[in-house]
DNA sequence: TAGATTGTTAATCGATTAACAATC
DNA sequence: TAGATTGTTAATCGATTAACAATC
Protein backbone atom coordinates (compact mmCIF):
# COMPACT_ATOMS: atom_id res chain seq x y z
CA UNK A 1 0.00 0.00 0.00
CA UNK A 2 2.82 2.55 0.81
CA UNK A 3 5.96 3.30 -1.18
CA UNK A 4 7.65 3.44 2.12
CA UNK A 5 10.28 6.15 1.84
CA UNK A 6 10.25 9.07 4.03
CA UNK A 7 7.13 11.31 3.77
CA UNK A 8 8.13 14.99 3.71
CA UNK A 9 5.72 16.92 6.51
CA UNK A 10 4.92 19.59 3.92
CA UNK A 11 2.80 16.48 2.21
CA UNK A 12 1.77 15.00 5.59
CA UNK A 13 0.00 18.36 6.51
CA UNK A 14 -1.65 18.70 3.04
CA UNK A 15 -3.34 14.82 4.04
CA UNK A 16 -6.19 15.54 6.36
CA UNK A 17 -6.68 18.56 3.97
CA UNK A 18 -7.33 16.19 0.78
CA UNK A 19 -9.11 13.75 3.36
CA UNK A 20 -12.23 16.46 4.36
CA UNK A 21 -12.89 17.27 0.86
CA UNK A 22 -12.92 13.72 -0.64
CA UNK A 23 -15.24 12.98 2.30
CA UNK A 24 -17.10 16.16 1.26
CA UNK A 25 -16.98 15.49 -2.40
CA UNK A 26 -17.97 11.72 -1.65
CA UNK A 27 -21.19 12.92 0.50
CA UNK A 28 -22.07 15.13 -2.87
CA UNK A 29 -21.94 11.88 -4.66
CA UNK A 30 -18.95 12.66 -7.15
CA UNK A 31 -17.82 9.29 -7.81
CA UNK A 32 -14.73 10.24 -9.54
CA UNK A 33 -12.12 13.17 -9.95
CA UNK A 34 -9.00 14.17 -12.01
CA UNK A 35 -5.77 15.96 -10.09
CA UNK A 36 -6.97 19.03 -12.47
CA UNK A 37 -9.98 19.47 -10.80
CA UNK A 38 -9.55 18.58 -7.00
CA UNK A 39 -6.29 20.75 -7.56
CA UNK A 40 -8.80 23.60 -8.65
CA UNK A 41 -10.98 22.84 -5.79
CA UNK A 42 -8.22 22.78 -3.38
CA UNK A 43 -6.02 26.05 -4.93
CA UNK A 44 -3.42 23.68 -5.38
CA UNK A 45 -1.72 22.44 -8.78
CA UNK A 46 -2.56 19.50 -10.75
CA UNK A 47 1.03 18.63 -10.26
CA UNK A 48 1.29 18.86 -6.80
CA UNK A 49 -2.05 16.61 -6.18
CA UNK A 50 -0.42 13.86 -7.99
CA UNK A 51 3.41 14.06 -6.78
CA UNK A 52 1.83 14.20 -3.55
CA UNK A 53 -0.67 11.34 -3.85
CA UNK A 54 1.91 9.08 -5.65
CA UNK A 55 4.43 9.22 -2.63
CA UNK A 56 1.87 6.37 -1.39
CA UNK A 57 1.23 4.49 -4.64
CA UNK A 58 -0.41 5.27 -7.62
CA UNK A 59 -4.12 5.52 -6.71
CA UNK A 60 -5.05 6.86 -10.24
CA UNK A 61 -5.84 5.45 -13.78
CA UNK A 62 -4.66 7.56 -16.54
CA UNK A 63 -7.23 8.61 -19.07
CA UNK A 64 -9.84 8.79 -15.94
CA UNK A 65 -8.59 10.32 -12.62
CA UNK A 66 -8.88 9.25 -9.32
CA UNK A 67 -12.13 7.20 -7.44
CA UNK A 68 -13.25 9.14 -5.05
CA UNK A 69 -14.31 6.50 -2.69
CA UNK A 70 -10.87 4.51 -3.41
CA UNK A 71 -8.83 7.68 -2.84
CA UNK A 72 -10.78 8.72 0.56
CA UNK A 73 -10.21 5.07 1.98
CA UNK A 74 -6.61 4.82 0.91
CA UNK A 75 -5.75 8.18 2.77
CA UNK A 76 -8.10 7.15 5.39
CA UNK A 77 -5.62 4.54 5.45
CA UNK A 78 -2.54 6.18 5.42
CA UNK A 79 -3.59 8.66 8.20
CA UNK A 80 -4.23 5.71 10.40
CA UNK A 81 -7.50 6.69 11.26
CA UNK A 82 -8.91 3.08 11.10
CA UNK A 83 -6.38 1.78 13.95
CA UNK A 84 -7.81 1.86 17.55
CA UNK A 85 -6.37 4.28 20.22
CA UNK A 86 -7.35 5.53 23.47
CA UNK A 87 -7.05 8.77 24.86
CA UNK A 88 -6.57 10.58 28.32
CA UNK A 89 -7.67 14.47 28.30
CA UNK A 90 -6.17 16.16 31.26
CA UNK A 91 -7.66 19.71 31.98
CA UNK A 92 -11.45 20.10 31.35
CA UNK A 93 -11.92 24.00 31.42
CA UNK A 94 -12.78 25.86 28.78
CA UNK A 95 -10.64 24.46 26.15
CA UNK A 96 -10.33 21.46 27.38
CA UNK A 97 -14.52 20.78 27.52
CA UNK A 98 -15.10 22.12 24.14
CA UNK A 99 -12.22 19.90 22.41
CA UNK A 100 -14.13 16.83 24.76
CA UNK A 101 -17.47 17.82 23.59
CA UNK A 102 -16.76 19.70 20.11
CA UNK A 103 -14.09 16.87 18.41
CA UNK A 104 -15.00 14.09 16.25
CA UNK A 105 -12.74 11.01 17.92
CA UNK A 106 -14.78 8.20 16.61
CA UNK A 107 -14.15 8.89 12.78
CA UNK A 108 -10.29 9.07 13.78
CA UNK A 109 -10.54 5.59 15.98
CA UNK A 110 -9.86 7.72 18.79
CA UNK A 111 -11.37 6.62 22.19
CA UNK A 112 -11.76 9.40 24.61
CA UNK A 113 -11.55 6.92 28.11
CA UNK A 114 -10.79 9.84 30.65
CA UNK A 115 -11.30 13.55 31.51
CA UNK A 116 -9.31 14.86 34.40
CA UNK A 117 -9.23 18.28 36.09
CA UNK A 118 -7.77 19.50 39.60
CA UNK A 119 -10.71 21.87 39.85
CA UNK A 120 -13.64 20.15 42.54
CA UNK A 121 -16.09 22.20 41.41
CA UNK A 122 -15.82 20.46 37.37
CA UNK A 123 -15.06 16.90 39.06
CA UNK A 124 -18.32 14.43 38.64
CA UNK A 125 -19.45 16.30 35.63
CA UNK A 126 -19.94 14.13 32.17
CA UNK A 127 -19.05 14.82 28.97
CA UNK A 128 -19.92 12.20 26.07
CA UNK A 129 -20.48 9.52 28.72
CA UNK A 130 -16.88 10.31 30.34
CA UNK A 131 -16.89 11.35 34.08
CA UNK A 132 -14.51 14.55 35.21
CA UNK A 133 -12.18 12.73 37.34
CA UNK A 134 -9.50 14.00 39.91
CA UNK A 135 -6.23 14.24 38.81
CA UNK A 136 -5.20 12.36 41.43
CA UNK A 137 -6.40 9.46 39.72
CA UNK A 138 -4.65 9.79 36.72
CA UNK A 139 -2.00 7.16 37.91
CA UNK A 140 -4.54 4.23 38.53
CA UNK A 141 -6.73 5.22 35.55
CA UNK A 142 -3.56 4.60 32.87
CA UNK A 143 -2.41 1.54 34.70
CA UNK A 144 -6.08 0.24 33.93
CA UNK A 145 -7.12 1.95 30.85
CA UNK A 146 -3.52 2.17 29.24
CA UNK A 147 -4.12 5.04 27.14
CA UNK A 148 -1.43 5.50 24.28
CA UNK A 149 -2.75 9.53 23.63
CA UNK A 150 -2.95 12.00 25.94
CA UNK A 151 -4.57 15.64 25.10
CA UNK A 152 -3.04 18.53 27.17
CA UNK A 153 -5.66 21.72 27.76
CA UNK A 154 -4.02 22.65 30.94
CA UNK A 155 -2.02 25.79 31.43
CA UNK A 156 1.70 25.91 30.61
CA UNK A 157 2.76 25.38 34.54
CA UNK A 158 0.48 22.33 35.24
CA UNK A 159 1.30 21.15 31.67
CA UNK A 160 4.80 20.18 32.39
CA UNK A 161 4.00 17.90 36.05
CA UNK A 162 1.25 16.46 34.23
CA UNK A 163 3.65 15.38 31.51
CA UNK A 164 6.15 14.05 34.11
CA UNK A 165 3.48 11.93 35.28
CA UNK A 166 1.97 10.83 31.74
CA UNK A 167 5.54 9.94 30.29
CA UNK A 168 6.41 8.19 33.73
CA UNK A 169 3.25 6.05 32.65
CA UNK A 170 4.71 5.33 29.09
CA UNK A 171 2.34 7.88 26.89
CA UNK A 172 4.60 8.64 24.07
CA UNK A 173 1.83 10.84 22.25
CA UNK A 174 0.55 14.35 22.78
CA UNK A 175 -1.72 16.57 21.40
CA UNK A 176 -0.79 19.69 23.33
CA UNK A 177 -2.75 22.98 23.39
CA UNK A 178 -0.39 24.48 25.74
CA UNK A 179 2.61 26.43 25.41
CA UNK A 180 4.33 23.96 27.29
CA UNK A 181 7.25 22.64 24.94
CA UNK A 182 6.89 18.70 25.93
CA UNK A 183 8.86 17.79 23.04
CA UNK A 184 12.20 19.52 24.29
CA UNK A 185 11.64 17.94 27.95
CA UNK A 186 11.15 14.25 26.35
CA UNK A 187 12.55 13.96 22.96
CA UNK A 188 11.36 10.76 22.04
CA UNK A 189 7.74 11.56 22.06
CA UNK A 190 5.59 12.50 19.01
CA UNK A 191 4.43 15.67 19.85
CA UNK A 192 1.56 17.73 17.64
CA UNK A 193 0.91 21.21 19.40
CA UNK A 194 -2.02 23.82 18.69
CA UNK A 195 -1.11 27.03 19.11
CA UNK A 196 -4.17 28.89 18.63
CA UNK A 197 -2.40 32.16 19.85
CA UNK A 198 0.23 31.97 17.13
CA UNK A 199 -2.33 31.60 14.94
CA UNK A 200 -3.76 34.94 16.12
CA UNK A 201 -0.49 36.03 15.90
CA UNK A 202 -0.12 35.46 12.56
CA UNK A 203 -3.75 37.16 11.51
CA UNK A 204 -2.73 40.15 13.19
CA UNK A 205 0.35 40.55 11.14
CA UNK A 206 -1.69 39.79 8.25
CA UNK A 207 -3.57 42.19 8.76
CA UNK A 208 -1.68 45.37 9.55
CA UNK A 209 0.31 44.10 6.62
CA UNK A 210 -2.84 44.17 4.32
CA UNK A 211 -3.88 47.79 6.09
CA UNK A 212 -0.39 49.49 5.33
CA UNK A 213 -0.51 47.52 1.42
CA UNK A 214 -3.79 49.30 1.49
CA UNK A 215 -2.35 52.77 2.33
CA UNK A 216 0.50 52.39 0.38
CA UNK A 217 -1.32 51.91 -2.90
CA UNK A 218 -3.97 54.63 -2.27
CA UNK B 1 11.84 49.84 10.72
CA UNK B 2 11.46 47.38 8.24
CA UNK B 3 12.79 46.35 4.98
CA UNK B 4 9.52 46.07 3.38
CA UNK B 5 10.09 43.57 0.83
CA UNK B 6 7.62 40.59 0.95
CA UNK B 7 8.23 38.48 3.17
CA UNK B 8 7.48 34.76 2.75
CA UNK B 9 4.77 32.75 5.08
CA UNK B 10 7.47 30.51 6.76
CA UNK B 11 8.72 33.55 8.27
CA UNK B 12 5.88 34.94 9.15
CA UNK B 13 4.71 31.81 10.95
CA UNK B 14 7.70 31.75 13.18
CA UNK B 15 7.30 35.61 14.45
CA UNK B 16 4.50 34.40 17.11
CA UNK B 17 6.59 32.15 18.53
CA UNK B 18 9.61 33.96 18.73
CA UNK B 19 7.85 36.57 20.43
CA UNK B 20 6.81 33.69 22.56
CA UNK B 21 10.20 32.87 23.78
CA UNK B 22 11.52 36.18 23.88
CA UNK B 23 8.26 37.31 26.21
CA UNK B 24 9.02 34.20 28.07
CA UNK B 25 13.19 35.06 28.20
CA UNK B 26 12.36 38.40 29.64
CA UNK B 27 10.03 37.48 32.49
CA UNK B 28 12.78 35.34 33.50
CA UNK B 29 14.73 38.32 33.40
CA UNK B 30 17.45 37.50 30.76
CA UNK B 31 18.92 40.71 28.83
CA UNK B 32 20.63 39.36 25.99
CA UNK B 33 20.89 36.61 23.87
CA UNK B 34 22.57 35.69 21.34
CA UNK B 35 21.25 34.08 17.91
CA UNK B 36 23.08 30.68 18.73
CA UNK B 37 21.59 30.83 21.89
CA UNK B 38 17.74 31.56 21.23
CA UNK B 39 18.77 28.41 18.01
CA UNK B 40 19.11 26.34 20.66
CA UNK B 41 16.23 27.16 22.72
CA UNK B 42 13.53 26.78 19.75
CA UNK B 43 15.21 23.92 18.00
CA UNK B 44 16.36 25.95 15.01
CA UNK B 45 19.98 27.20 13.45
CA UNK B 46 21.27 30.45 14.57
CA UNK B 47 21.39 31.01 10.58
CA UNK B 48 17.72 31.07 10.12
CA UNK B 49 17.43 32.88 13.27
CA UNK B 50 19.58 35.52 11.62
CA UNK B 51 18.21 35.66 8.25
CA UNK B 52 14.55 35.96 10.12
CA UNK B 53 15.39 38.74 11.91
CA UNK B 54 17.06 40.20 9.17
CA UNK B 55 14.15 40.41 6.67
CA UNK B 56 13.00 43.73 9.13
CA UNK B 57 16.07 45.04 10.07
CA UNK B 58 19.09 44.81 12.04
CA UNK B 59 18.03 44.47 15.53
CA UNK B 60 20.81 42.93 17.46
CA UNK B 61 24.85 44.00 17.35
CA UNK B 62 28.51 42.09 16.79
CA UNK B 63 29.84 40.64 19.41
CA UNK B 64 26.65 41.31 21.53
CA UNK B 65 23.70 39.62 20.48
CA UNK B 66 20.55 40.80 20.79
CA UNK B 67 18.89 42.60 23.38
CA UNK B 68 16.09 40.55 23.96
CA UNK B 69 13.37 43.87 25.12
CA UNK B 70 14.36 45.29 21.89
CA UNK B 71 13.86 42.36 20.24
CA UNK B 72 10.66 41.57 21.90
CA UNK B 73 9.42 44.84 21.21
CA UNK B 74 10.19 45.03 17.36
CA UNK B 75 8.29 41.39 16.78
CA UNK B 76 5.31 42.91 18.88
CA UNK B 77 5.21 46.09 16.27
CA UNK B 78 5.82 43.93 13.37
CA UNK B 79 3.05 41.74 14.09
CA UNK B 80 0.96 44.63 14.46
CA UNK B 81 -0.19 43.54 18.85
CA UNK B 82 -0.08 47.23 19.19
CA UNK B 83 -2.91 48.39 16.34
CA UNK B 84 -6.21 48.76 17.51
CA UNK B 85 -8.97 45.53 16.43
CA UNK B 86 -12.37 45.40 16.96
CA UNK B 87 -13.76 41.92 17.10
CA UNK B 88 -16.95 40.12 17.00
CA UNK B 89 -17.28 36.52 17.60
CA UNK B 90 -20.14 33.95 16.28
CA UNK B 91 -20.74 30.70 17.63
CA UNK B 92 -21.16 30.31 21.39
CA UNK B 93 -21.27 26.87 21.62
CA UNK B 94 -18.21 25.15 23.60
CA UNK B 95 -15.74 26.00 21.29
CA UNK B 96 -16.93 30.03 20.78
CA UNK B 97 -17.35 30.15 24.37
CA UNK B 98 -13.59 28.47 24.96
CA UNK B 99 -12.11 30.72 22.62
CA UNK B 100 -14.17 34.27 24.38
CA UNK B 101 -12.84 32.64 27.73
CA UNK B 102 -9.58 31.52 27.41
CA UNK B 103 -7.81 33.76 24.71
CA UNK B 104 -6.02 36.40 25.21
CA UNK B 105 -6.99 39.05 23.06
CA UNK B 106 -5.80 42.45 24.59
CA UNK B 107 -2.59 42.03 24.49
CA UNK B 108 -2.86 41.18 20.75
CA UNK B 109 -4.96 44.77 20.62
CA UNK B 110 -8.66 43.15 19.98
CA UNK B 111 -11.08 44.12 21.80
CA UNK B 112 -14.02 41.52 21.47
CA UNK B 113 -16.69 43.58 21.16
CA UNK B 114 -19.90 41.20 20.56
CA UNK B 115 -20.58 37.69 20.98
CA UNK B 116 -23.92 35.94 18.80
CA UNK B 117 -25.46 32.59 18.71
CA UNK B 118 -28.71 31.40 17.48
CA UNK B 119 -29.43 29.51 20.27
CA UNK B 120 -31.85 30.96 22.64
CA UNK B 121 -30.54 29.14 25.89
CA UNK B 122 -27.12 31.07 25.20
CA UNK B 123 -28.22 34.45 24.48
CA UNK B 124 -27.97 36.48 27.66
CA UNK B 125 -25.30 34.94 29.11
CA UNK B 126 -21.90 36.90 29.72
CA UNK B 127 -18.54 35.99 28.70
CA UNK B 128 -15.82 38.81 29.65
CA UNK B 129 -18.36 41.09 29.90
CA UNK B 130 -19.58 40.79 27.27
CA UNK B 131 -23.00 39.38 26.73
CA UNK B 132 -24.39 36.95 24.13
CA UNK B 133 -26.75 37.90 21.53
CA UNK B 134 -29.26 36.51 19.21
CA UNK B 135 -27.33 36.18 15.63
CA UNK B 136 -30.60 38.47 14.48
CA UNK B 137 -28.38 41.76 16.19
CA UNK B 138 -25.75 41.23 13.84
CA UNK B 139 -26.57 43.40 11.83
CA UNK B 140 -27.17 46.21 13.77
CA UNK B 141 -23.89 45.46 15.98
CA UNK B 142 -21.39 46.13 12.92
CA UNK B 143 -23.34 49.26 11.86
CA UNK B 144 -22.58 50.54 15.48
CA UNK B 145 -19.16 48.95 16.22
CA UNK B 146 -17.82 48.76 12.77
CA UNK B 147 -15.85 45.47 13.73
CA UNK B 148 -12.91 44.93 11.41
CA UNK B 149 -12.45 41.18 12.01
CA UNK B 150 -14.82 38.19 12.56
CA UNK B 151 -14.12 34.93 14.66
CA UNK B 152 -16.09 31.93 13.12
CA UNK B 153 -16.86 29.11 15.73
CA UNK B 154 -20.03 28.10 14.09
CA UNK B 155 -20.49 24.85 11.97
CA UNK B 156 -19.70 24.85 8.45
CA UNK B 157 -23.52 25.32 7.45
CA UNK B 158 -23.90 28.20 9.19
CA UNK B 159 -20.41 29.85 8.43
CA UNK B 160 -21.45 29.97 4.79
CA UNK B 161 -24.77 32.45 5.60
CA UNK B 162 -22.88 34.38 8.58
CA UNK B 163 -19.76 34.81 6.21
CA UNK B 164 -22.49 36.54 3.72
CA UNK B 165 -23.45 38.81 6.05
CA UNK B 166 -20.31 39.64 7.44
CA UNK B 167 -18.79 39.90 4.54
CA UNK B 168 -21.50 42.55 3.34
CA UNK B 169 -21.03 44.78 6.62
CA UNK B 170 -17.71 44.91 5.67
CA UNK B 171 -15.54 42.66 7.41
CA UNK B 172 -12.09 41.58 5.53
CA UNK B 173 -10.49 39.79 8.37
CA UNK B 174 -11.59 36.22 9.82
CA UNK B 175 -10.03 34.05 11.98
CA UNK B 176 -11.91 30.93 11.14
CA UNK B 177 -12.39 27.54 13.28
CA UNK B 178 -15.26 26.18 10.53
CA UNK B 179 -14.50 24.12 7.95
CA UNK B 180 -16.08 26.46 5.71
CA UNK B 181 -14.05 27.85 2.87
CA UNK B 182 -14.27 31.29 3.37
CA UNK B 183 -10.99 32.27 0.90
CA UNK B 184 -13.00 30.56 -2.07
CA UNK B 185 -16.37 32.49 -1.93
CA UNK B 186 -14.52 35.68 -1.31
CA UNK B 187 -10.94 36.50 -2.82
CA UNK B 188 -10.05 39.01 -0.99
CA UNK B 189 -10.10 38.95 2.41
CA UNK B 190 -7.46 37.94 5.13
CA UNK B 191 -8.20 34.47 6.87
CA UNK B 192 -6.46 32.31 9.24
CA UNK B 193 -7.57 28.89 9.38
CA UNK B 194 -7.57 26.98 12.62
CA UNK B 195 -8.66 23.32 11.85
CA UNK B 196 -7.91 21.17 14.90
CA UNK B 197 -9.21 18.24 12.94
CA UNK B 198 -6.62 18.31 10.68
CA UNK B 199 -4.32 18.93 13.45
CA UNK B 200 -5.39 15.72 14.62
CA UNK B 201 -5.25 13.82 12.11
CA UNK B 202 -2.25 14.56 11.11
CA UNK B 203 -0.72 13.39 14.84
CA UNK B 204 -2.62 10.05 14.26
CA UNK B 205 -0.41 9.78 10.58
CA UNK B 206 2.54 10.44 13.07
CA UNK B 207 1.36 8.13 15.90
CA UNK B 208 0.61 5.11 12.98
CA UNK B 209 3.84 6.06 10.82
CA UNK B 210 6.00 5.31 14.34
CA UNK B 211 4.39 2.53 15.67
CA UNK B 212 4.88 0.96 12.38
CA UNK B 213 8.73 2.17 11.99
CA UNK B 214 9.35 0.49 15.64
CA UNK B 215 7.75 -2.42 14.29
CA UNK B 216 10.31 -2.48 11.67
CA UNK B 217 12.96 -2.20 13.92
CA UNK B 218 12.25 -4.80 16.06
C1' DT C 1 -8.42 4.78 -32.33
C1' DA C 2 -8.36 9.49 -30.22
C1' DG C 3 -8.65 11.97 -26.05
C1' DA C 4 -7.74 12.38 -21.44
C1' DT C 5 -5.16 12.00 -17.55
C1' DT C 6 -1.96 9.62 -14.87
C1' DG C 7 2.87 8.54 -13.04
C1' DT C 8 7.34 10.14 -13.20
C1' DT C 9 11.41 12.59 -14.58
C1' DA C 10 13.50 17.08 -15.22
C1' DA C 11 13.54 22.14 -14.36
C1' DT C 12 12.57 25.79 -11.41
C1' DC C 13 11.84 28.04 -7.47
C1' DG C 14 12.25 29.10 -2.64
C1' DA C 15 13.88 28.15 1.92
C1' DT C 16 17.51 26.68 4.86
C1' DT C 17 22.24 26.26 6.03
C1' DA C 18 27.09 27.47 5.74
C1' DA C 19 30.67 30.71 5.42
C1' DC C 20 32.88 34.85 6.34
C1' DA C 21 33.85 39.76 6.26
C1' DA C 22 32.28 43.59 9.08
C1' DT C 23 32.20 45.41 13.54
C1' DC C 24 31.02 45.91 18.30
C1' DT D 1 43.39 44.50 20.95
C1' DA D 2 41.21 39.86 20.87
C1' DG D 3 36.96 37.46 21.04
C1' DA D 4 32.37 37.18 19.92
C1' DT D 5 28.61 37.59 17.13
C1' DT D 6 26.13 39.95 13.77
C1' DG D 7 24.53 40.94 8.83
C1' DT D 8 24.85 39.21 4.40
C1' DT D 9 26.36 36.60 0.47
C1' DA D 10 26.99 32.06 -1.49
C1' DA D 11 26.01 27.05 -1.46
C1' DT D 12 22.92 23.48 -0.54
C1' DC D 13 18.92 21.35 0.06
C1' DG D 14 14.06 20.41 -0.52
C1' DA D 15 9.61 21.43 -2.37
C1' DT D 16 6.87 22.86 -6.17
C1' DT D 17 5.92 23.18 -10.95
C1' DA D 18 6.39 21.86 -15.75
C1' DA D 19 6.81 18.53 -19.21
C1' DC D 20 5.89 14.37 -21.39
C1' DA D 21 5.90 9.44 -22.25
C1' DA D 22 2.93 5.70 -20.72
C1' DT D 23 -1.57 3.97 -20.80
C1' DC D 24 -6.41 3.64 -19.83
Amino acid sequence: MAKSDKISMSVIRRLPRYYRFLSELQSEGVMRISSKQLAAKMRLTASQVRQDFNCFGGFGQQGYGYSVEQLKNEIESILGLGEPKTAVLVGAGNLGRAVAAHMAFEPKGITLAGIFDRNERLIGATLRNVKIENTDMLESFCKRRRPNLAILCVPKDAAQNICRRLYSLGIRYYWNFSHYDVAADYPDVVVENVHMSDSLMTLCYRISDDIEAKRRSE
